[in-house]
RNA sequence: GGAGGGUUGGCCGAGCGGUUUAUGGCGCUAGUCUUGAAAACUAGUUGGGGGAAACCCCUCACAGGUUCAAAUCCUGUACCCUCCGCCA
């Protein structure tokens, strides 16, 4: 959501953004409904000082005729207004349908291009791992291991569902209490945030494209509420599943007025995320790489609405991602997405994609994006500035780290020739010094 | 899940159709007094939007409705409190 000032005076720019983003907006539509909604908003409010004015004049009434009087010329303005009311609601929601949909022009440094396949690398760390073996992919390693298990997991949880086992459980837990240790570390304030959340936290942070939640294409779960239904209307009880900590760790802030000594504010929350994948058909339909559920630490930073400060927020927090990466021993690359592959409200945008040797691809395992003050103004996140002032606070977000897709990059960079794994030397600790995953027979099978 | 009670500005708390431009208090911000502070006194103080300004509109949990007129009456929803039931 932007200022409709900014948005009339930016229109050039604007523009541009919807087209590189590839925004669902017709921005010709948008001021056109502009100039209507302001038009009847000004009428509205003639009639509205009106009524206001002629009530007051009601105190001061002596006569029953006077009384009459009033009463009369009352009665013709609440016609106008009846009549005026309908129309204006019409257009003002009319109007605020296109207004959410308005992105935030990205930064200057964005490359520009269509999807994915435009992101440009900006580097790379650590070697990517020739076996003096014949490697099994993670698909191979979690089930001679009995780590994993697809089958029972889709028999339970359908598509995409998958079972942890044995020391699976134990290392993606020491995977989480390792990220959030480090994140403690780096002075960052830890939360467990709701996941079952109400529409604002996601309306507000953007995780619906539109106004309100769209099933065909917002990747979030909603939660079924059928006794709160009335006469065929879903109730306003409608739940979420969130997919990430993000919108609650923001909606937390929401409606807040914070002072400007506060800022940035450094947090983090661990929670189970959901992805409902919709848009997801046909990718990555074999194996645990994309599922429906998993964990992850995320972080979540509010900064003052400064572009060089909240890139050199955003820097640390990359940073911190890539430290993660190194000390689990994996490699990765870190790019910069181009404008077709942000949301509309991101303003810079980083991924950082670990290695997977066996399977032969980039994953992705976490993204670090700055959205302004575009999610403030949708959650109503301000502060108070030096002069008084209060300001849309900027705010951003960065992958710590999630639970499946690092652990896949772990069974198959640190993978044995015997098909044991070693167990990175961070996680020791949090699995009881454990320091290699083997195969015991008596464990195998159910 | 059931039954009651509640939600008013930063906080407490009155108001229950038009003397409310929301009484009063606390807090906060100025000023007077004071060497300085406290106290006292005086003034200001809900928030959001529009406008160069004067000023205007909205805002008493939220959404509808009744009325010439709604913080006030009606309906629905959310949240909080108390009690009962069930429960990890």
């Amino acid at each position: 959501m932007l200022d409709i000032k900014f948005i009339r005076e930016h229109m050039e720019e604007l523009k541009n953004a919807i087209r590189n983003k590839g925004v669902d907006l017709d921005f010709e539509e948008l001021l056109k409904s502009d100039k209507e909604h302001s038009k009847l908003l000004q009428e509205m409010e003639g009639l509205k000082a009106e009524k206001n004015e002629l009530n007051e004049s009601m105190k001061k009434v002596k006569t029953d005729d006077e009384r009459k009087e009033i009463i009369e010329k009352g009665k013709k303005i609440k016609e106008s207004l009846d009549e005026l009311e309908p129309r204006y609601k019409e257009v003002s929601l009319a109007f605020k349908r296109l207004m959410v949909r308005v992105p935030t022009i990205p930064s200057k440094d964005t490359p520009i291009g269509k999807n994915g396949d435009d992101n440009v690398e900006i580097s790379r760390w650590g070697e990517q791992k020739k076996f003096d073996f014949t490697p099994k992919d993670y698909m191979q390693l979690g089930k001679d291991l009995d780590l994993v298990d697809m089958d029972k997991g889709a028999k339970v949880a359908g598509f995409r569902g998958y079972y942890l086992k044995n020391e699976g459980v134990t290392l993606v837990m020491a995977m989480m209490m390792y990220a959030i240790n480090k994140m403690i570390e780096k002075g960052y304030k830890p939360f467990i945030p709701p996941t079952l959340v109400n529409s604002f936290p996601l309306f507000g942070s953007g995780y619906f494209k539109g106004l309100d939640y769209n099933p065909e294409i917002d990747e979030i779960y909603q939660i079924a509420s059928s006794d709160k239904e009335v006469t065929g209307e879903i109730s306003k009880d409608k739940k979420f599943l969130v997919g990430t900590a993000e919108p609650s760790l923001l909606a937390y802030y929401s409606d807040e007025v914070l002072k400007e000594e506060d800022l940035p504010i450094r947090s983090f929350g661990f929670s189970q995320c959901y992805r409902s994948e919709i848009g997801s058909y046909g990718k990555d339909t074999k194996g645990m790489y994309r599922v429906h559920e998993f964990m992850k630490v995320e972080q979540v930073v509010i900064s003052k609405a400064d572009v060089g400060e909240s890139t050199k927020l955003q820097e640390e927090m990359v940073a911190i991602a890539k430290e993660i990466h190194e000390e689990l021993g994996l490699p990765y690359r870190v790019i910069q997405l181009c404008t077709g592959d942000m949301s509309a409200g991101k303003y810079r945008a980083f991924d950082i994609e670990a290695w997977l040797p066996v399977s032969d691809r980039w994953a992705e395992t976490g993204s670090a994006s700055n959205f302004v003050d575009w999610q403030a103004r949708r959650l109503n996140v301000k502060y108070v500035d030096k002069n008084g002032e209060k300001k849309f606070a900027y705010l951003l977000n960065d992958t710590a780290l999630p639970s499946v897709r690092p652990f896949l990059a772990i069974l198959e960079n640190y993978q044995q020739k015997d098909g044991s794994i070693l167990v990175p030397e961070v996680l020791q600790k949090y699995m009881g010094g454990k320091k290699i995953i083997t195969v015991i027979p008596a464990k195998a099978g159910i």
